[in-house]
DNA sequence: CGTCTATTTGAATGTACTCAAAAGCGGTGG
DNA sequence: CCACCGCTTTTGAGTACATTCAAATAGACG
């Protein structure tokens, strides 16, 4: 078992993963490696795949009309990422998700994932947490952005992913933020100042 | 059963509900009957119910440092509304949920939405569907509200919820939409006159 | 009717945006 | 190894949209 993913889901699921469970798991992901530069899902196709990046970095955005991109996640070693929309409802991705650097993943088919969750028991449950926990995080990135400036919300998302910060083009992070890259870059100016 | 539940549960899960899971969810939900502009929870203590709207309206919002209000969510009849993130988590709540209008809902208690879960299957899919498809929504709502200008966004909202724009305070709608009630005061205000 | 709350309107301000250009940085090929 | 190219970040100036502050109007409710 991949010490990361076991790390992953017993965090997840609050409690040890039997080596059961856990081989039964392993059974049903395969692991891919990436370029990077590289577009795991492409717009009007269909997501059928969820991804768990042991190493690298991607993201998933959506294009507005104009053709500008939307950040709406990053992932960094130990994260899950894909089209949820696409995957659950099965119809065409309205996301797309591409890596920032070489990534080595783990990959999830939307067969296995149901195989998953009606034959063991635990990952049922983990999958649901999961959702839980990102539906939640979500939620709370929309009060912040409908409450705080850019500034502050620049000055939490820094606390809360450093790691993002030094890994992830700025012009990436604005986006993430709801803002242009300019207005970033003028926001950190102002905040080396007065540190 | 409630028609209206019932309804509500068959359109997620995509097919019909037996007459034993009914039932068997009947026993587990209570009625509850509450006036206008009362809270149904409370910042700070735990949330550990999630209501379904049977007649009403209701919403959900968070409080920010400078004692603003933040709309997150509404609910009308057929509406399920809760504070997932402490319900979920069992932390304290940090939003709030107050009626608009005088409100017959029903009440799940967390320790009957366990059993449920637990011991009807049908139920257990039913809320994972539930909370996908409020994830989906929310990953849009977040996408929409960083590429899209404050008047596209209100115009959006009034064609997808007419029937919040007919019974929700204007005030309330700016702040989900994350602006000023003057501002959008100004919004419609322009809209009429291209109209 | 009077009070309280919600909405509208005006004027001044501020934050983030656009357009434009320069500087910085990384990778590639000569 | 350096020159060049493309992409990212920074900076400047002017603009647009939404905010703040303030006050007037409109609606709801007892």
């Amino acid at each position: 078992m991949y010490e990361l993913l076991k790390k992953n889901i017993e965090k997840t699921i609050g409690g040890a993963l039997s080596e059961t469970d856990s081989a039964a798991f392993l059974k049903l992901i395969s692991e891919r490696t990436i370029d990077k530069k590289v577009a795991l899902t492409e717009e009007g196709n269909i997501c059928n795949e969820v991804y768990f990046l042991l190493e690298g970095a991607a993201f998933s955005f959506i294009a507005d009309s104009k053709g500008n991109k939307h950040v709406l996640q990053f992932a960094l070693e130990s994260f899950w990422i894909s089209d949820l929309y696409s995957f659950f409802s099965g119809r065409k991705a309205i996301y797309m998700i591409e890596t920032l650097e070489p990534c080595k993943l783990l990959v999830l088919s939307k067969e296995n994932f149901e195989i998953a969750c009606r034959t063991i028991p635990v990952f049922n449950c983990f999958f649901r947490i999961l959702i839980q926990n990102a539906y939640v995080a979500q939620q709370y990135r929309i009060a912040k952005s409908n409450s705080e400036e850019a500034e502050l919300r620049y000055e939490e998302f820094s606390k809360q992913y450093p790691h993002f910060i030094q890994r992830i083009p700025q012009y990436l992070i604005a986006s993430y933020l709801g803002i242009k890259p300019q207005s970033l870059s003028r926001i950190r100016k102002n905040n080396v100042k007065r540190v």
